[in-house]
DNA sequence: GCGACAG
DNA sequence: ATCTTGTCGC
């Protein structure tokens, strides 16, 4: 897929943190008209010391649940972790690999958060900015944010709030296990946001594209070390 | 100053 | 994320 680009990679961290400011404020959470069938899953790992980091992306039909397409491809890591910098670590791997997808997906969803991040631009709120389709986050755990246990049924869910003002919404999508922390990247809303990642669970926590390419990253990796 | 802190 | 075996539970 074609994937334009709004600046280049190579930040400190303090310019960092004032391009998220920045780009913020480009993020559109109105609602998706369109419907979602082909969506696509992107999850990363490191080896070699953490030297080099390794991307997959998976495209799944939802309507069947069936792998539609796969990539995978590496970079060397130029970013640190940080928590609130995620996106300057691993989006470069994420755009290398999305641009080799020849499909292309009708949202796309990341192992990260969306705009629920301290200053609105988590991952797939960054990444959606280069994109023209809904991007949504979805995180095995909370990066900010203020939440109330949900129901223990598969969709039942509660706000996640910052200031008062949502956010995301932290959403079982099975019985009795761990909620995700799902939000908006850019292009949907967070009921979008929401719908779609519960519309990619079939019988595991996490939604089925996202799941997939975690298991080729990891088979990725295994076949390199 | 003391915790919290996506992957 | 990564280092790591077995084990409890549906």
């Amino acid at each position: 897929m074609k994937i334009r680009e709004l600046h280049g990679w190579d930040l400190s961290p303090k310019e960092a943190v004032a391009l998220q400011r920045q780009l913020a404020g480009k993020i559109s959470l109105n609602k998706f008209h369109g419907s979602v069938n082909l969506v696509a899953g992107v999850d990363c790992a490191f080896t070699d010391a953490g030297k080099t980091i390794l991307c997959c992306c998976c495209v799944v039909d939802i309507a069947n649940f069936e792998t539609i397409e796969t990539v995978r491809t590496k970079l060397p890591v130029n970013f640190p972790y940080v928590p609130g910098l995620l996106s300057f670590r691993e989006a470069p791997v994420c755009i290398k690999a999305l641009r080799l997808l020849k499909t292309l997906p009708d949202a796309v969803i990341f192992d990260g958060q969306g705009i629920a991040h301290p200053r609105r631009l988590g991952l797939a709120a960054h990444i959606g900015l280069l994109l023209n389709i809904p991007t949504v986050g979805c995180a095995k755990s909370r990066l900010c944010g203020e939440y109330r246990e949900p129901g223990p049924s598969k969709g039942q869910s509660c706000p996640l709030l910052q200031k008062g003002e949502p956010t995301g919404k932290v959403l079982r999508t099975r019985d009795n296990v761990r909620p995700v922390f799902v939000s908006p990247g850019n292009n949907c809303s967070i009921d979008d946001a929401a719908k779609i990642t519960l519309a990619c669970c079939s019988k595991y926590r996490l939604p089925e594209p996202t799941r997939r390419a975690d298991k080729l990253v990891a088979e990725f990796k295994k076949n390199i070390s």
